[in-house]
RNA sequence: GCCAAUGUAGCUCAGCCUGGCUAGAGCAUUCGCCUUGUAAGCGAAAGGUCGUGGGUUCGGAUCCCAUCAUUGGCUCCA
């Protein structure tokens, strides 16, 4: 529905002769009224009472506002293109002058062509358009979403042997974050009362925080944030092409009038962020799945050609998850996520796959600073997938080499028949999944994805979608919280040095060292070390705390002993003391912990003293 | 989204229940002193629309209502 409300000193119309012939009987009489809002009306196809109500509810509130009681809803065509039929229309209408409360309500008759005469008012709210849809009213859930608690699920505990248990048969002493994980899927039960600790972590480190002035669950990441960010991006995309992945680029937003979006719209069990713009109904991506299939639907492929397969770091990803949903980096609305798709010619073709990006996805975990004991693996497959393919099920689970949380579907709900993904058990007891993997047998034929098989037959091609990672947001989140269970039992916590943003840092004792000092720093940085200097005019004893509170693994402070000795001393994190090594000592024992790992530049002055305070 | 709690200086918090001087502290910042040996050297200054809007009152950080944000629970995911 579109609207033009003009608030008017006087309006003056003459009905003079039916336009449709649907149009209202009535005496055509020319109608004057003063001191009124004129509420020009185009009802639009799929108006409904629901638009009828927000619509007046619009009205009245900005009829309060000037503070005017009267109101006259005069049928308007001419502001949409797409209208509603005149039945339709004119009910709609009729709604909102039954529905109006506390006003004097007036309708134009419709259907008839009227001559008008119309005085504005000069204040700036005289004149407003508003545009109803039935979206903000009620909220476009997808079907996914909607009947997603109605699924029937069974649950189950896998162990090594391949023997699936109920919750009540297992023996979960030795694997509590398994319990934590069974629980917080299935019976949905979570006692908690406070704050993850990641949350002032992010903080406290300057790596992000909330951005007010944006959608909650749109962060800020701060110079240390986006460093870390980058080298886990950079990292992951490198292992991805390592796999055989191509590297792609497609849009942020797509029409969901789009045929292929809108029924993928309810297989897909997320709620999006919509934008109107130019009349279409565009809405943000909630993963790179569209780009990608739109793309590759466009390709000429043989069965030659399969697997192959197509990656995009997603920055962003959009959902507008739920408010009460959001915390910190565990949960976003708007976040960065690996992506990468596998077009497969049939089911055994996507199991060897599965089982090669399986193995990928723990050993890039292991990578990022999470093992094994960090997260609990979960699989999900309809009955008639495991029927069918019970050794691949047990295969991943001897892999995973723990016992595993199975959830079977009576039914194929959605687009997938299995899907793993490993959970990081937090503080909390909390699970969040990182890494996933599904086998899509429906999306190939939904965007007309085709290859040519060895008949010269188009067939579509089974899907996989994987993100080794998961969210990269929340692989810092799992390793913040994994530093945070550090800190709780006594351990002094650290990143992974690759990520460190600042890897050595350099304090000086006296200004008189400061030279000295600036080059051995600048002999480490040519090694492709971060390190940086605490120029600052403060006691050791204040340099040496502040470098600790940012997690810095290597400390060197640097004085007369230093000058007149061949030998650095190091004051070394995860060691309690300092000691003292050579200096290509210590490269090669710093090089040896990141040589695989990708580089990036210290992100922040070099000195100490050129740093805004970004947190305490 | 629903229910609950919280929101005071850049950060962490006190003050609120029981309304009344100029809203306090520590850290950070600025300036000065100190010139430094491995987790906080000393002093001073500056810094606040008490989340926002409305109400009650002679008077609101304090009581009431609405709203926004955060956190927790429900629900949900990468």
């Amino acid at each position: 529905m579109r609207i033009l409300q003009l608030h008017c000193d006087e309006i003056e119309y003459t009905p003079t002769k039916k336009e449709i012939s649907a149009a209202e009987e009535i005496q055509p009489e020319t109608k004057r009224f003063e001191e009124i809002v004129v509420a020009f009306i185009a009802v639009e196809d799929g108006d409904d009472s629901t638009v009828a109500q927000k619509a007046i509810n619009e009205i009245q509130d900005s009829m309060k506002k000037v503070g005017c009681k009267k109101l006259l809803l005069y049928p308007y065509a001419h502001l949409s293109s797409n209208l509603a039929s005149p039945s339709t229309a004119l009910s709609v209408l009729k709604q909102m002058e039954s529905l109006g409360t506390d006003l004097e309500i007036h309708r134009a008759p419709f259907g008839w062509t009227k001559s008008y005469k119309v005085q504005v008012k000069g204040h700036p709210l005289a004149e407003t358009s508003k545009i109803i849809t039935k979206e903000r009213t009620e909220e476009e859930t997808s079907e996914a979403v909607k009947s997603e608690s109605k699924i029937k699920s069974y649950w189950y505990i896998m162990e090594l042997d391949g023997s699936m248990k109920k919750f009540s048969d297992f023996n979960f002493a030795k694997h509590q974050n398994l319990e934590a994980l069974a629980k917080y899927e299935s019976v949905k039960k979570r006692s908690v009362d406070e704050a993850p600790p990641h949350v002032s972590l992010m903080k406290k480190l300057a790596i992000a925080d909330y951005e007010p002035a944006s959608d909650s669950g749109n962060m800020r990441f701060y110079p240390n944030g986006r460093l870390i960010k980058s080298q886990i991006e950079r990292y992951v995309t490198d292992r991805v092409k390592d796999y055989g992945g191509y590297e792609v680029e497609t849009p942020i937003m797509y029409d969901s009038h789009h045929p292929s979006m809108a029924s993928y719209f309810n297989r897909f069990p997320a709620r999006q962020y919509s934008i109107n713009a130019e009349g279409k109904h565009l809405f943000l991506r909630f993963a790179a799945c569209f780009g990608q299939f739109l793309m590759v639907s466009d390709f000429q492929m043989s069965y030659k050609n399969l697997p192959y397969r197509l990656y995009e770091l997603t920055r962003y990803s959009f959902r507008r998850e739920q408010s009460g949903e959001l915390v910190g980096l565990r949960r976003l609305r708007a976040f960065t996520m690996p992506d990468c798709h596998a077009f497969c010619r049939d089911i055994p073709q996507a199991i060897d796959e599965l089982k090669t990006r399986f193995d990928l996805s723990k050993d890039v975990l292991n990578n990022l600073g999470l093992d094994d004991n960090d997260y609990e693996m979960a699989i999900r497959f309809t009955e008639d997938f495991y029927k069918e393919h019970k050794d691949i099920v047990h295969e991943l689970v001897k892999k995973h080499g723990k016992p595993v949380l199975v959830e079977m579907w009576k039914e194929r709900f959605f687009y997938y028949v299995l899907k793993w993904e490993f959970n990081y058990i937090d503080n909390l007891g909390k699970a969040s999944a990182l890494s996933t993997d599904q086998i899509d047998v429906e999306n190939g034929q939904r965007y007309g994805i085709e290859f040519v098989d060895e008949n010269n037959k188009p067939q579509h091609p089974i899907i996989l979608h994987n993100s080794p990672s998961g969210a990269v947001e929340r692989i810092i989140y799992a390793l913040l919280e994994k530093a945070a269970s550090d800190l709780k039992r006594g351990k002094k916590p650290h990143f992974p040095l690759w990520l460190a943003p600042t890897q050595v840092r350099v304090i000086p004792i006296k200004e008189e060292f400061l030279d000295y000092a600036k080059n051995l720093a600048n002999k480490i940085s040519e090694q492709q070390i971060r390190v940086d200097m605490d120029d600052r005019n403060e006691s050791i004893g204040k340099r040496v705390r502040d470098a600790e509170k940012e997690w810095i693994r290597y400390i060197l402070v640097i004085g007369e002993k230093e000058i007149n000795s061949k030998n650095i001393n190091i004051r070394d994190r995860e060691q309690d003391q300092s000691r003292e090594a050579s200096y290509e000592a210590f490269i090669d024992e710093i090089k040896k912990q990141i040589s695989s790992k990708p580089f990036e530049k210290l992100n922040a002055p070099f000195f100490l003293s050129q740093r805004p305070q970004i947190m305490v």
